[in-house]
RNA sequence: GCCCUCGUAGCUCAAUGGAUAGAGCACCGGACUUCUAAUCCGACGGCUGCAGGUUCGAAUCCUGCCGAGGGCGCCA
């Protein structure tokens, strides 16, 4: 927002080292001034001292940096924007004018079309997120990848890149084969109910336990699967039919989530071509097959000349000839590429299967595809259950997302009643999905993607402090003044008096939001997102307590209703974002 | 055995190598005749796991150790 005025006395310092004979720094790397009440940026000559102290040994590296520092501040010609310089500790602060400051601020913010949205940067980033098995069930251990997935996708795009978004769910395996042999043998006929995704879950389990108490029958299980791979009718037209319902299921899931997918790729549907793709790594010699004794195989460290063991082996298809999950990885990775023109391949997968990642990749490297490189993994953490308990389907530890949402509705909405009895059923039902599904997605993104989360209801469903209703509400506030205001003043305007110290902090951090999404964009992080926006809901509620905004005189009232308008642009946007919904009232 | 994460306030978590390490929760004390108190203000709380190293400067980078979790040939 201030890059003009940046770049201007940014060759104003360099003349003064020229004048000066000093080194010149390759970048003044400029940073905000740790806020005490007034804006500013802020560059150090620790860096350039230390330059100089390389050819002078006796130099004390802090002293000099305050030298230049005091140096640039006596010698800086006058200026508009800036009102004060200062030279303190080997740092040069310099400090906006407030009344200039303040006024671009919002009317940038009011102005600009969507504020914060970065250039086109003409890249075309394809995201795939959320691999869900059909025939299971959909837990709260499958939300990360659904939830963050669908954040970063939201962040890139805005950031100005163009983004595809793949779901890759798994149609087949083993698990599936367990599933069917189950249904044929016992539910034979049977249709889902309503909640199809959850009966798909139940007969799954009940699979597995039968073939616990009885391992015999798993002889019945390889035998169906060959059935499978030779596509014998009537076990692909069963196939097909229940895969369909557990598809079904994951949209409606999806549909309530808010979240959309560009494309769905199904396991099964590069299951062919990676089988081609093992034959063609096995001619080039750098897969061993080793059926019908063993699998074909990939000798990742004796292919790279490891001494030590690094990528290990990786299996590429069972001794049987039937296909694994790495398998169907290489065409995937190869389809990907060949239906789009992509810059990078991100994978938003969770932490477990970076290995896999690694060494899919490198086989891909190794066979000499250019664009191996363009593969990324943005792992993250699991979700557990409290005492670090994986959610597992097989052992009965899992939080049903279907379960999780009508909870934090149902929670969400008895608040509302509480609060605002006075509204209509519509409303309020509308209010307590935004609340509610805010409560689930907002933990799954505000924390360090390599941090494990810890489910328990309570956290999830606590709906006060650093949590996604405390921002909603500064939305509401700022949405209830602008209604009673009747319309917003239609020139810009500066402020003509004195700022209260929660105006200008609140206006610091709406200052900051291009620059966290660029930031959050880069490296795949929501959370820098969720941070600074709960910085804007904090300093918007500190200033709606101190500083009245419909009883001020009118000079004072035109400027605070354009930062309020200005706030609730930023925190919507931001919401949005992080696939948060901002309701008006609440 | 090899590899990957993580270790910060009582708890849950932040902090592009930069200035006095910050929030929420919990606990304690205050503020509703006010634009919605799902809010605000204050107090309390820290040898950033330990030991070295690099650097003008380390919670952050490197090495070792301790602790927790995860991954390592036909599951996905």
């Amino acid at each position: 927002m201030f890059q003009e005025e940046q770049k201007q006395v940014e060759q104003q310092i360099y003349n003064i080292f020229k004048e000066n004979s000093l080194p010149l720094p390759e970048d003044l790397a400029w940073t905000p001034v740790p806020f005490s009440g007034e804006w500013g940026i802020s560059t150090s000559f620790f860096k350039v001292a230390a330059l100089e102290a390389k050819s002078e040994k006796s130099l004390n590296v802090p002293q000099r940096a305050e030298e230049i520092a005091q140096l640039v501040a006596e010698n800086l010609p006058p200026q508009e924007y800036f009102s004060r310089i200062e030279a303190a500790g080997g740092y040069l602060n310099l400090y906006f004018d407030s009344r200039l400051f303040s006024a671009r601020v919002v009317n940038t913010v009011l102005s600009t079309e969507f504020f914060g949205k970065g250039d086109p940067k003409g890249k075309t980033l394809m995201v795939e997120f959320s691999q869900p098995n059909t025939h299971k069930a959909f837990h709260v251990g499958h939300l990360r990848s659904a939830i963050l997935g669908d954040a970063v996708c939201r962040i890139l795009e805005f950031a100005g890149h163009d983004v595809i978004r793949a779901n890759y769910y798994g149609d087949i395996g083993l698990h599936v084969i367990k599933w069917l042999w189950n249904y044929q043998k016992f539910h034979s006929g049977e249709t889902p109910p309503a909640d199809a995704t959850r009966w798909m879950g139940d007969l799954y389990a009940e699979a597995i336990r039968r073939l616990e108490e009885n391992p015999g029958l798993e002889s019945e299980i390889r035998e169906l699967y060959g059935r499978w791979d030779r596509q014998e009718p009537e076990i692909v037209d069963l196939w097909k039919q229940t895969r369909q319902w557990s598809v079904d299921g994951f949209r409606d899931l999806y549909d309530v989530l808010d979240i959309h997918f560009d494309r769905f790729y199904a396991n099964s549907e590069v299951e062919i071509q990676g089988k081609e793709m093992v034959d063609e790594l096995i001619k080039k010699g750098i897969a061993e097959d080793l059926r019908p004794d063993d699998a074909v195989i990939v000798r990742l460290d004796d292919l790279l000349g490891l001494k030590k063991e690094k990528y290990r082996v990786l299996v590429i298809l069972r001794s049987d000839g039937t296909a694994l999950y790495s398998t169907e990885e290489l065409a995937l990775a190869k389809l990907k590429f060949e239906e789009y023109s992509l810059d990078k391949s991100i994978y938003v997968v969770d932490v477990r299967q970076s290995l896999h990642f690694q060494q899919v990749w490198k086989t891909l490297e190794i066979a000499g595809f250019s664009w191996a490189e363009n593969l990324e993994h943005l792992s993250y953490e699991l979700v557990n259950l409290p005492g670090n308990v994986v959610m597992a389907s097989r052992e009965g530890t899992v939080v049903l997302l279907e379960d999780l949402i009508r909870e934090a509705k149902s929670r969400a909405f008895e608040v509302v009643e509480e609060k605002n009895p006075d509204l209509n059923q519509k409303e309020k039902k509308d209010i307590a999905r935004a609340v509610g599904l805010g409560a689930i997605k907002f933990p799954m993104l505000d924390r360090e993607n390599t941090r494990i989360v810890t489910f328990d209801w309570e956290t999830a469903l606590d709906f006060n402090g650093q949590a996604a209703p405390y921002i909603q509400y500064a939305h509401v506030r700022a949405n209830s003044i602008l209604k009673k205001a009747d319309g917003l003043p239609a020139a810009a305007i500066d402020p003509v008096y004195e700022l209260d110290p929660t105006e200008v902090s609140l206006i610091e951090n709406i200052s900051q939001f291009p620059a966290v999404i660029q930031n959050a964009a880069r490296e795949y992080k929501p959370l820098h997102l969720t941070h600074a926006l709960y910085e804007v809901a904090r300093s918007f509620n500190a200033f709606y307590r101190q500083a009245p905004v419909l009883t001020a005189d009118p000079e004072v009232r035109d400027f605070r209703l354009q930062l309020v308008e200005a706030s609730r642009i930023v925190l919507s946007t931001g919401l949005n974002l992080l696939g948060i919904e901002a309701p008006k009232v609440m």
